[in-house]
DNA sequence: GCGGGGAATCTCACGCTGCA
DNA sequence: TGCAGCGTGAGATTCCCCGC
């Protein structure tokens, strides 16, 4: 750290994902997700449960890709929460060198396990679940779980908030649409605008998004409850 | 650095055969 | 008839290369 010589730096705690995976394992809540995943396999080596685990994992340390999978196990609570049967980690008493041991699921790799599955089978899990399926399985389970765990506050606040999310003009961001914006990145209609206005204006390819959340009148918690993605029409 | 995708490899279900 | 052993093929996972 003095020399400088920081191959990575963490800012999620370890131990803060360890006990928030322990809540999700000991409470069902995981075994509950991997029973409603909307991806059927007619083989099925390494268990639902675990992609679903790792993908959130995965976006706790702002990781945008698989490849940094190994990392988050290495440096992540989620191999602690799990228990020896998944993984385990130990760290040199004397040297600090943190040592991985996983048994897998299968007995198809040729190197040692340095993860509890290898990733690219989280990125062909995600790639193999519909995208639609993915957001409809969200917006069912999720407001299901709250309403189960009794999380849901009786004075009932929900938040609809919408935003537009601008991509490059390249049509293949399936499901994009390509709306008239002002300067202020607003959508205006041009049947509404004098030339003036509209000089300023300018068209932009774009997806909504939109999430329904859930709080109370002090701000003590945010649910996201439900999400839409994709084109303007939100049914 | 990253995702796509093909090849390699492993697992397991299923059907067939032989035997008690 | 029931069971074990074997071969086969489909599917899942792992390894690896390629292109952006």
């Amino acid at each position: 750290m003095e020399n400088g010589e920081i191959d990575y730096l963490e800012v999620v705690s370890e131990g803060a994902e360890t006990e928030f995976f322990e809540y999700l394992n000991t409470r069902g809540v995981l075994k509950h997700l991997a029973d409603t995943y909307p991806l059927e396999r007619k083989k099925q080596e390494v268990p639902l449960w675990l992609y679903i685990a790792s993908d959130i994992s995965l976006r706790l340390h702002g990781m945008q890709s698989f490849h940094g999978y190994p990392l988050v196990i290495r440096s992540g609570g989620l191999l602690n929460a799990l228990g020896p049967e998944v993984g385990k980690k130990t760290v040199h008493p004397k040297t600090g060198q943190v040592t991985i041991q996983c048994p897998g699921f299968n007995h198809k790799n040729k190197y040692d396990r340095q993860t509890t599955c290898d990733q690219d089978f989280l990125r062909k899990t995600a790639r193999a679940t519909e995208a639609d399926k993915l957001v409809g399985w969200f917006n069912t389970e999720m407001p299901r779980l709250l309403e189960q765990r009794g999380l849901f506050d009786p004075e009932g606040i929900f938040i609809g908030d919408a935003s537009y999310i601008f991509v490059p003009d390249n049509e293949n961001y399936k499901g994009s649409d390509v709306l008239l914006f002002d300067e202020h990145n607003h959508p205006v209609e041009k049947e509404k605008l004098s030339p003036s206005q509209l000089r300023r204006c300018r068209y932009r390819r774009c997806y909504k998004w939109v999430e329904l959340i859930h709080t109370n009148s002090s701000g003590e918690f945010f649910f996201f409850v439900a999400m839409h993605f994709g084109a303007r029409e939100v049914s």
